[in-house]
DNA sequence: GGTATAATCAAGCAATCACTTGACTACTTG
DNA sequence: CAAGTAGTCAAGTGATTGCTTGATTATACC
């Protein structure tokens, strides 16, 4: 009765969707793929791998539920298969920020200081966003803005920032957001804005959590 | 800048968290331990499997930081580092149960038939309880009553539940729980209850659901 | 129909993992 | 200090994993 059979089975099938995460690859197309769907050639740009490579974490990925993908023309584009997928994404990297000894290291060693850097909440941008005195940066790769991001943001990704510097108004402070807190976009932005004389902040956290909180977003429409 | 490397070493920080997590033992290791502190041996039974394996097992989830063990006398108590860790565990489970194609078929499996069970959620226990009209049966092994239990409950481990089948109450209806949606003792404790005739249900969830949502709890004082 | 592009498949290699067995260490009790 | 109990350590084995390379499939465009 009750065989343990059954029961390290269904701990098995748990623990598979743990052990699919448990790829640091993997953890980067979930943290891409959390801001919206994308092809695999373009996947495979930002975690930079190759493409067979790409493809199979995608696969293995869809093997264990957390992705799915659909075809249009000849690219195929995946997605996450749910806001659980996000919520567990969230969970981990909750765990390694309170009890991963070198965490803190290895974020800082890639994000830089970030104790020098000050950040908005959510609450303070949206205040800051009704008073009309800033303007919000969108410093993803323009895919990703165009599948959703901040309502009323405006999309300068952070490879054009250097040359779109002129065009900014000169009057409003500048906040840049990107994929969430552990994402050096917004960081690298900020830097390069503060070199230039502007003053400007990053948003706490990034886009995916903006629209799990609820907050107003917008998205371009989606192309079938 | 922005070295590929120092991300590569940040995402895998993060995925050792959840590689820590994708084996089908530790996984059970840390649903025992969401009921609270246990020493090896006793975990290595609660798992089926050798105190070696037991205690490397423990040992590799210390390392990765999610459980703590302090010596008292000759035995070692583990203990989960934190409430973000079964939070953790909570979401692995609800991908698994949302994303996961065979998940439902493997629950059924272990746990029989669920749809024939009907549950109390946490309110209407509650509401249940202020009413005074049942009698709740906490079925976990002993130790995991002691270390916390829902406030008011009795300890009736599932082994002794046949024992003392006649002491129990029979003007109230019993309502069993345990160690969480997945645990297999309150099911098999209601049927046993229905089989001798007692009006039985069980608890949508277990205690740790109990105590993460702050509804009242108790426990027995540590031993020092 | 032929060519180009996007993605998958298949084979192979080094590295890692889960579990076993048997020896060893740490603490308690007599 | 000897004997007993709880837990860890170390070595070994078969299985799995992550990535590479080169070939193959599916769709779009000329």
């Amino acid at each position: 009765m009750s065989s343990r059979k059954a029961k390290d089975a269904l701990f098995d099938a748990f623990s598979s969707v743990a052990k699919v995460l448990g790829s640091g690859r993997r953890a980067e197309l979930v943290d891409v793929l959390a801001q919206g769907e994308r092809p695999v050639d373009e996947l495979a740009q930002e975690i930079g791998q190759s493409v067979a490579n790409t493809s199979q974490h995608l696969q293995h990925l869809q093997r264990s539920g957390l992705v799915r993908s659909r075809r249009q023309g000849t690219r195929i584009y995946y997605r996450l298969s749910g806001s659980s997928v996000a919520e567990l994404w969230a969970a981990i990297r909750n765990v390694a920020a309170e009890h991963v000894a070198e965490l803190d290291k290895l974020a800082t060693a890639y994000l830089g200081d970030r104790s020098a850097l000050d950040t908005l909440t959510q609450a303070e941008l949206r205040e800051r966003m009704s008073a009309g005195d800033v303007v919000v940066l969108d410093v993803r790769p323009e895919p990703e803005f165009q599948s959703g991001h901040i309502a009323g943001a405006v999309s300068v990704p952070l490879k054009d920032l250097g040359a779109r510097l002129r065009n900014l108004p000169d009057d409003r402070q500048v906040v840049a957001y990107c994929r969430g807190p552990y994402c050096v976009f917004a960081n690298e932005a900020v830097q390069m804005l503060r070199l230039e004389g502007i003053p400007a902040t990053r948003l706490e956290g990034g886009y995916p959590e903006w629209a799990a909180a609820g907050l107003p977003v917008e998205a371009a429409p989606r192309q079938e």
